[in-house]
DNA sequence: ATAATAAAAGTCAATGTTAGTCAAATAATG
DNA sequence: CATTATTTGACTAACATTGACTTTTATTAT
């Protein structure tokens, strides 16, 4: 455990209290000034150690009462099949493929009918219309990459 | 969930209350002065958590025995307001109010959390952000207009 | 009835209080 | 040395609070 920086020692600080209750709330000013870091630095932590590969959920609220939520969540079995998805859409996916993908999911039961409905609406080429088709399947790329991850967790 | 701002203890104050009976009639200058804010305080709860994405209707009246009324409307089995909902998109939306929808889609039943879930992510700021937040907004609205119509078809 | 006054609620802009972003500087690693 | 990770801080965005001013409605006085 030597050659600790203070991201680690902040890292390990909160999952430390996460141990315990499975989700906290921290204010970010609060914890700089605990650690004597400045404020972005919480940022830079939450960044590359609680991110949904990791298992954890992030909100948090602006202004007066402000806060930072950290939600540990539990990750579904097969987590691969979903890298290997996330790496096979890339960049870019056109319609066609992104209904295969999810059509597959359907028939392997991670989603349900309504589920795969619903996701269908929002890719679909009428929706994702851009007077550049290559932006459109960019942005289909990264809708269906943030579901994706969102299904990581199970419920 | 301690150390919430002042608008955010109102806003359930006022919850509770609808909780029972579905609609409520509050003295604006009342409230102020239990909660110890300014009066117009009370309207920026209100524009901002009972609006009708979170699915709450607002009338009011000035002058002698004036008041404001707020009242729940039950998503679920009221087609209109669907519609209601599309046209407070319109053509754009921003990143909290199309998270208001759906958060209140799924406190009235009309989505599950795992599909509120996936919708959310599909229409989160880091998923949709351009360079242009304008065609960001359009985009969400697209989406989420797309969405709603799916969900008018029973499964 | 009409006008004046009082009693509500509404609007809006200024200010305050948080968290987020981004890129430059620095440190650590291979 | 090159690359990656960390640290820092200036700037931005989002949300909350406040108060002066406006509008609407009801009541009272003439």
């Amino acid at each position: 455990m030597q050659n600790r920086n203070i991201s680690d020692i902040i890292e390990s600080y909160l999952k430390e209290i996460l141990a315990d209750s499975n989700q906290i709330e921290i204010k970010r000013s609060e914890i700089a000034e605990q650690f004597d870091v400045v404020p972005s630095q919480i940022n830079y932590v939450i960044k590359t150690r609680f991110n949904i590969q990791n298992g954890y959920l992030v909100e948090s609220k602006r202004g007066g009462g402000g806060y930072i939520r950290i939600a540990k969540v539990n990750l579904i079995n097969n987590v691969n099949v979903i890298d290997d998805l996330i790496d096979y859409i890339g960049e870019d996916i056109n319609a066609r493929k992104g209904l295969q993908i999810i059509q597959s999911l359907y028939e392997d039961k991670v989603l349900t009918k309504k589920e795969a409905n619903l996701i269908l609406a929002a890719i679909d080429s009428n929706t994702l219309s851009f007077a550049d088709k290559k932006i459109e399947d960019q942005v289909r790329a990264r809708v269906l990459i943030s579901i994706l991850n969102r299904l990581r967790c199970k419920e």
